[in-house]
DNA sequence: CTTAGGG
DNA sequence: CCCTAAG
């Protein structure tokens, strides 16, 4: 027996212009990111020491730059802002706790600690916020004078480039960081939604009043032109940030925010009205929203070699049994989940390594858990029929009704000009969820985990709650939970909740508690979508887990290929496409409990193969960027030096990619295959390549030397 | 854990 | 991407 699990959504409201407009501006920002590890590069090198760049054969400047892009950058500045928001929100969602995204935003609140304040604030400023709203409305809102973060972060970088080009730098690698995280890893797009946007607004970038957050996954070519729908994440989260001083901030409603919180930038799309969970506030007293700050991550060793271990004993025991589908209405509830279980196994001596451990860690807790994530939704395709199958699908419904959700918020305005943003709620996609009876509660975790990180891109946890109750043994079957009672459909809820592997203590335990409703009415017709894309192999695995909004667009923008190219325009679509829907399953909540019995049980579905991730040409040029600089013989520093905030980039990754690079670059145009890399990048990449390769010849003065000595005399 | 390579 | 031998 089976259950399918609708996560999500009870109304579903389609909102093409939803999804329209950020997709659509999508490309610009990708434009953008190009536009900025360019520029980055060129400030890299040549910071980089004479030398080196003399001595490197590559391509004149002038002909790397994008001179077209840079104009657009200025032209889309506004536009971005609201990405640069959204950017934010995410980063904090998928980096609370790890400390990726931390180097961007410093200080970004845990959000288990926000959860908390948002709660107790949530009250108090109710009616203020209703003020607030009326404010907005009434003033025509989105005044055109409201200032993004962006806009000011942007300011500041221009600033920068004309009196600081070290801080200028900076700024930019923060901004590229941003990018490749937002981008590149988190595998999906975000949308603001504002509550009342007017076309200036939207132009400007800026927004007042209510505005809602989005998540959505990251589309593939083609994906905007018929993306019917949006997918809400966001949920309940706080975000600080320091207006700009640039900026005046007062009650008509601007929400400005600062560079080092919020950096990047996108374009707004105009959303429907009120699909809120997101809230910019202004907060006029902010002490008790302040302290929301998170150490970084930890790493958890036991429970690496835990999962190591139980990974290669079971990996293969894939299993899959009957599989009966039945629509299940899960209630939410306001209970959130913490698992304050998992102690910081390990923390010692090599504390101060903190940053390259966890950076090491968290690769491998990551890569194990790709394994883990992927396996549930590669799962179905890979057996044919599997029996787990996660199905999302483009429909936002509020997430959270009564007491817990709380679509907007007030917003508040410091004294300190911090501006605090407060997502209340997540909106997640409607997702469906068939697991067996059999499966365990750990299981189903993770397969609702992966669907939700498919699209938020990881650095969650999911909870499961039965009665309210958390049900915090991974080990036990559904039935054994009782889940799949009867009542079950009325008793059953998740939790979402950031995945901070280190702080145990301030692990905030019911942060971003979000729970989806289960919808009973919408059945697995959606699965469908994934079954017409079954003959494309590898697609299956992905269409299997896929959005199935997604998947269908992106079958429509290319039914031949696996990876659609899509347009040149927008090379991140295809990666980011597969990224969507490459679940990123955090950390295992029993992952730390030292019952080895569970082990065993825990995931019977583990070694799945990775799902297929193209790099995006950003990526390729981050990548070249780093090994222009860095070399080809240090993968690690490459790694986190360009892609420290993409987690399933691994340096074993980067360095196949760069491998295939290099061959990419050596044969013609017409054998190439995927999305196109400019042949800039494939002849830096050559000479890189060259350059290198000689560098590391003369390293090994033994037999090289001698060689030419003979030659030479 | 990293590298380097083959598959 | 995966897997592995080596360091």
């Amino acid at each position: 027996m089976a259950w399918a699990f609708v996560l999500m959504t009870s109304h579903e409201q389609r909102n093409h212009q939803l999804l329209t407009n950020p997709l659509v501006n999508f490309k610009q920002s990708k434009r953008r990111a190009e536009m900025v590890f360019q520029k980055r590069s060129s400030s890299e090198m040549e910071s980089c020491g004479g030398g080196q760049v003399a001595e490197m054969p590559r391509v004149p400047k002038s002909a790397r730059g994008k001179r077209s892009v840079r104009k657009k950058e200025t032209q889309n500045q506004a536009q971005m802002s609201a990405f640069d928001l959204l950017a934010t929100v995410a980063g904090k969602l998928l980096d609370e706790g790890v400390g990726s995204l931390g180097n961007m935003s410093a200080g970004a609140p845990a959000l288990a600690a926000c959860a908390k304040d948002v709660r107790v604030k949530q009250e108090q400023c109710d009616e203020e916020m209703k003020q607030f709203k009326h404010e907005v409305t009434d003033q025509d809102s989105c005044n055109e004078s409201a200032i993004l973060p962006h806009i000011a972060f942007q300011r500041a970088v221009n600033n920068a480039r004309i009196e600081d080009p070290k801080a200028k730098s900076e700024a930019q690698d923060k901004e590229s960081s941003m990018i490749s995280c937002t981008k590149a890893e988190l595998g999906c797009n975000f949308g603001v939604i504002a509550d009342r946007w007017s076309p200036e607004s939207v132009e400007s970038g800026a927004f007042t009043g209510d505005a809602v957050a989005s998540l959505m996954p990251t589309a593939p070519a083609g994906f905007h032109k018929n993306a019917p729908e949006m997918y809400n994440l966001l949920d309940s989260m706080d975000v600080d940030a320091k207006p700009p001083p640039l900026v005046s901030s007062d009650s008509t409603g601007e929400m400005p925010l600062y560079g080092d919180k919020i950096h990047r930038s996108t374009s707004l799309p105009r959303g429907p009205k009120g699909v809120g969970g997101f809230a910019v506030d202004r907060d006029d007293d902010d002490d008790k929203s302040s302290g929301c700050t998170h150490p970084s991550t930890t790493t958890n060793r036991d429970f690496r070699s835990n999962c190591t271990a139980e990974y290669s004993r079971v990996r293969k025991l894939l299993t899959s049994k009957y599989r009966k589908v039945a629509p299940a209405r899960i209630h939410k509830s306001d209970l959130s989940y913490s698992d304050v279980e998992r102690k910081p196994s390990f923390r010692n001596k090599k504390m101060h390594y903190t940053r390259q451990r966890t950076q090491r860690s968290t690769f491998k807790r990551r890569k194990l858990f790709d394994r883990h994530s992927v396996l549930a939704s590669e799962f179905g395709a890979a057996n044919g029929k599997g029996n787990t199958k996660v199905t999302g699908r483009d429909s936002h419904a509020e997430a959270n009704k009564g007491t817990n959700s709380m679509p907007f918020q007030k917003s508040c305005v410091s004294n300190d000009c911090h501006v605090k943003l407060r997502i209340k709620s997540f909106k997640v996609p409607e997702l469906l969820v068939e697991i067996p009876e059999s499966a365990t509660v750990g299981s189903l975790k993770k397969t609702v985990l992966e669907a939700v990180t498919a699209i938020l891109g990881g650095g969650l946890r999911v909870g499961v709650l039965h009665h309210g109750k958390k049900v915090r043994d991974d080990s036990k079957t559904l039935i054994q939970a009782g889940i799949g009672q009867d009542d079950m459909l009325d008793n059953l809820g998740f939790s979402l909740e950031p995945n901070c592997t280190q702080n145990p203590q301030v692990q905030a335990p019911e942060d971003i508690s979000f729970l989806e409703t289960i919808d009973t009415t919408e059945p697995l017709a959606r699965i469908a979508p994934a079954d017409s894309c079954s003959k494309h192999g590898e697609v299956d695995v992905s269409q299997e887990l896929a959005l199935t909004p997604l998947a269908m667009n992106y079958q429509g923008s290319d039914h031949d290929s696996v990876h659609s190219p899509g347009g040149v325009s927008s090379p991140d679509k295809v990666s980011t496409n597969s990224r969507a829907l490459v679940p990123v399953p955090a950390a295992d909540p029993n992952a730390g409990a030292v019952v080895p019995a569970n082990k065993s049980k825990r995931s019977p579905e583990q070694g799945q193969r990775r799902i297929r991730r193209p790099f995006s040409v950003a990526e390729v040029e981050a990548l070249v960027l780093a090994v222009e600089k860095l070399g080809t013989g240090r993968w690690r520093d490459v790694k986190l030096r360009a892609f420290d905030n993409a987690k399933h980039r691994t340096y074993v990754d980067l360095k196949d990619k760069w491998k295939t690079l290099v061959h990419t670059a050596s044969i013609s145009p017409q054998q190439r295959r995927g999305e196109p890399v400019p042949q800039e990048l494939l002849d830096r990449v050559l000479a890189a390549q060259a350059y290198w390769s000689q560098q590391q010849a003369k390293l090994q003065p033994k037999t090289p030397p001698l060689a030419e000595a003979r030659l030479l005399t």
